[in-house]
DNA sequence: GGCGCATAATTGGCCTGACCAATTCCCCCA
DNA sequence: TGGGGGAATTGGTCAGGCCAATTATGCGCC
């Protein structure tokens, strides 16, 4: 029998992700000041070294802005940083979609610019990818494999690009995790796809922008198949 | 006399960017597990609440994993990155090349998707477009441009790729919407952008999602080269 | 009454030391 | 030789404390 691997998030991350969610809703007001470390701590019940990572992470992300002394304020930016509101939260399978055609565009455009370097580290990933299939670890595969889609992102040597798919991957991490379609992704869905990120690397290493287009399209529509197939309808 | 603006940078952002370099110039490798929190510690000579607050900046900014009870690890994609992922936004060139790719494929599906209301507001946002710049009203003639592109954009039925391209246009109005650039944009890019947004329209009435994306990706590109051509090099 | 300035209160920056839980290591025993 | 099972290591979190920067306060002086 297999537990739930809840895991229980680190609370910095807990509380970092309830501060956001109030800014995006508009409680807090960007150029507002949030309560004190020390109001903070008492409020959520915890440490205030907890507090303290939380605001680290907060302004890494540039959505706050730390002034000694003073406190920790609002960016102004900050509501829009995160892309959209939480509103109406695209679905997974628009998601996919999306991520069919974006990611295949960057992947030719990775065939064209990536550097050899990054073609190593992908041939590294692709190789760990495989490797923990065969152990079975599904986690740790959907993490290579995140790692795997994004580096080829980052290839295509556009921001803008890259900002946007990190984006969909953040979505479906977030808010799709524990769904029917993506529990049954894990069981079935692996096998096929070293394949398929195989042929995506080859064609990016032949410099092979069509291919590299194709292979990624070719990935990505089976994966939104196997949705299709098994989505209570 | 001007005193040097110091300001000593937290200790934090210290230790965390000594890090990044280190592992920018490869002295520790990705994959590679560095020293535990309690180790550098002593070696920085700091406590471990400052370590650990800048293994949270790293982990945020995708640089290294944390595991716990294990150690942190070099993440792959870490060689390139750098603290404060947002820090440099999209520059303009970035952002058109993505607008070029992605509404591209947002064009291909509003042919085969988009509503025939939405095809005539299509048709009224383009006549009122020629309008205003016949009347010389640029600025109005660049709302009613980005209303024509968001449209379709809505129209390819994928609040992901919508949510997308509408970010990639808050991009180009916030950040750059007094350079050279757009200026020049502004006087000479009017007159040919006419006719290529009567083709994307006609591409989309005629259900034809290959000349609805052949279209827009001419229109973009061709904005592309104007960006080009004008850019202080 | 209004203006300045010194002092007090608040706030972030950082430290010490400690305990827990997860992971890993390693030695000993079957 | 192959497991098993502590023991050591490592991250996760807490408590409480001191310092420096900033801000608020209030008192005296004009």
């Amino acid at each position: 029998m297999k537990l739930e691997a809840v895991s229980v998030q680190r609370l910095y991350i807990q509380i970092a992700e309830q501060l956001v969610q109030l800014i995006r809703a508009g409680d807090i007001q960007p150029g507002q000041r949030l309560p004190s470390e020390r109001d903070l701590a008492t409020r959520f019940d915890v440490s205030r070294p907890t507090i303290r990572e939380a605001m680290i992470a907060l302004e890494v992300s540039n959505i706050v802005e730390v002034r000694s002394g003073s406190g920790v304020y609002v960016l102004p930016l900050a509501k829009e940083s995160s892309l959209k509101a939480s509103e109406d939260l695209p679905g997974p399978y628009e998601i996919l979609e999306a991520r069919a055609l974006i990611e295949a565009d960057a992947a030719a455009l990775a065939a064209e610019r990536m550097s050899n370097d990054e073609l190593q580290v992908l041939g590294q990933l692709l190789r760990k990818l495989i490797s923990e299939i065969d152990k079975g670890d599904i986690e740790a595969a959907e993490k290579i494999d995140q790692q795997f889609h994004l580096t080829i992102a980052k290839g295509s040597r556009n921001s803008a690009l890259l900002a946007t798919i990190n984006w969909l991957w953040d979505l479906r991490n977030e808010s799709q995790i524990a769904t029917v379609f993506h529990r049954h992704a894990r069981e079935e869905g692996s096998t096929p796809s070293q394949e398929e990120h195989q042929n995506i690397l080859d064609a990016i290493t032949r410099r092979d922008p069509a291919a590299a287009r194709d292979a990624m399209t070719t990935h990505l529509e089976r994966v939104v198949l196997n949705f299709h197939d098994y989505t209570p309808s």
